[in-house]
Formats: structure tokens, C-alpha cells, sequence
DNA sequence: TTAAAACCCTGTAGCAGGTACAGAGTCAAG
DNA sequence: CTTGACTCTGTACCTGCTACAGGGTTTTAA
């Protein structure tokens, strides 16, 4: 099959069908004569699984593993358990420090209650003070 | 003051004071005669404006947005509730994304009770099957 | 038969929000 | 007078794609 179907199967774009391969996450497929790439089944597969796995917010690095682990049947799986572990961290944390934010926010639109001139607008004076409160994780995983 | 002075007073890089100017954010401050860059305490001012906002995980334009407001402190502050509003309900979203996310990992994760080779890991397998139920979001706000 | 639409190719640039150099100049302390 | 800490500009890199430009090919419809 070409690049084309490839990526309707698996619901993803031509050039992030290309990317994947770019980066060696897809191994290159063969050529037709006119110089298209053919895909089999193997491909699409392995296509869906990456999908999969980015829908459920994984980084490509984390994809990277899991492929290996799937290219060696023979070895055991705890390093899967570990790094969907991981993963379920990263995700926690996240949840975390954007429901610290909501509350902060909240707190700063509770300020304003009248429409009035931006230059009394307490929302305004709140952000240019201070801290507000040591905030954000916001440099955390993704 | 120098660069370096005014990084440390928002807390973020020299790297990071420079790409605010580069891109709009920060105006050109003077330049003493070895041509470096001297900032006085409005600068310092705005740059931790703009620091909190990213804290709060502000777009920089959304913070654009909210120097304008501050810029003029004449014109009405609607604008600076309705930006806030926006900006909330993307957290919110973001946060129920990531909860829907959280439950589809745990269950992938409770799948797997054995140590066993990866052929029969049935995250692996999972993973590799049909479509782990619409998810994701992923492509929504940050 | 032929022309247009729909596909495929490579290569490169762009998004956000920075970070991290390289290679050069400048300045203060020991 | 040299060492180290700063500063400057410019460019490349990061993630995970997306979107061209500028070509070639194949399929479909008139």
C-alpha cells in the first residue's frame, strides 16, 4: 500500500508518516520503481501502535522504548511496567500544578469585580507585585 | 543595572531577557558606550509582569495582550477579564484531558500482572490493538 | 486522447518558548 | 598582566509535528 492509505489507516498525515521515518521511528519501507514507498501490514501495525501510544501523551523517546520492547519478544516486560509508571507520574504531576494554577487564577479574576480603568484594575497591579506564590512546575513534563 | 543583574531580579536567563526583546516583548533599553544593555527598575518591572504571567502558564500572547491593557492605563480593563476567563477554561479543559488520560493509563497499567517475556505483555498487546478508546485532546492547549 | 485532479517525491521553514552554544569583546581582581 | 566573569551578536537546537515549494507520476473524467 502507499504512504496514502497508510496514513488514513492509522489517522495521521502523509508528512508525520514521512517524520516518523525521518527520525527512525518507522523503518523505511521499500521502493517501487517509481520511487514511492510500499507499505505491508507489519508497517501499519506498528504505525498504529506509535498512534496509540501518542494519544495517550507519550513522547516519542518513551515510543522509542516500547518498540523495543515489541522488537524482543524474548525479554521480560518489567521495563514496560516502569516506564507506564513513569508515565503515570509525569501525568499526576502535571494535573497537579495545572490545578494549582486554576485556583490562582481564580483567585486573581475574584479581584475584579467592577469594570473600571486598567490602570486601577486590581487583576493588572496583582500580576506586576510580587510573587504570586511560588506557582507553576510550569517548566514540567510537557 | 547590567543584563545579568536584571535576569537574577525576574529569575530567568540573560538568554530569556534577550529573546523578550527580540520578539517585541521587552523594549530596546539604552546601551552604555561597550555597548551593553542598561535597565532601570521599569524594565525590571515589566519583566517580572511578564515572568508571573508565564508562571500562571500565560501565552505570550495573551501576556502581549494584558502590556497593552497595562500600557494604557485610561482604557476600560474588560478585556482583562475576558482573557483570564479564556485563559481559565483552558486550564480546566487541559486538566480534564489530562484526567481522562490518567484513568486509560491506569487501566492499561492493571492489565499487566505478571512479569513475563514481552510477546505476552498484555500492555504491549494493548497497545498494539485497535483504538484505545477516543482520547487524547492532546492536540488542545499546550 | 488528453487535460486536470489527485497523488507521490525531496527539502526546507515554521510554530512556542525558550536554551545553548560559538566566537568575540570588555572589565575588575589578584 | 593574566585570569575569570561578564557582555555582545548570531545561529542552531529542542518537541512533535505541519505546511509549504517545486518537482514528478498516476488516475480519472470529458
Amino acid at each position: 500500500m502507499k504512504i496514502g492509505e497508510l496514513a488514513v489507516q492509522a489517522g495521521c498525515l502523509v508528512e508525520t508518516v514521512r517524520y516518523y521515518e525521518r527520525i527512525g521511528l518507522l523503518m523505511p519501507p521499500e521502493r517501487s520503481a517509481n520511487n514511492y514507498r510500499t507499505y505491508n501490514d507489519r508497517h501499519s501495525e506498528r504505525l498504529q501502535f506509535i498512534r496509540h501510544c501518542r494519544a495517550l501523551d507519550m513522547t516519542l523517546e518513551e515510543i522509542r522504548v516500547l518498540l523495543d520492547f515489541r522488537d524482543h519478544p524474548d525479554r521480560d516486560c518489567v521495563g514496560v511496567n516502569d516506564l507506564l509508571d513513569k508515565h503515570i507520574g509525569h501525568v499526576v504531576e502535571r494535573i497537579a500544578a495545572l490545578s494549582s494554577l486554576e485556583s490562582q487564577l481564580r483567585d486573581l479574576r475574584n479581584r475584579c469585580v467592577t469594570i473600571d480603568s486598567a490602570s486601577s484594575c486590581p487583576i493588572l497591579n496583582a500580576l506586576g507585585a510580587e510573587a504570586p506564590t511560588e506557582a507553576s512546575a510550569c517548566g514540567a513534563h510537557r
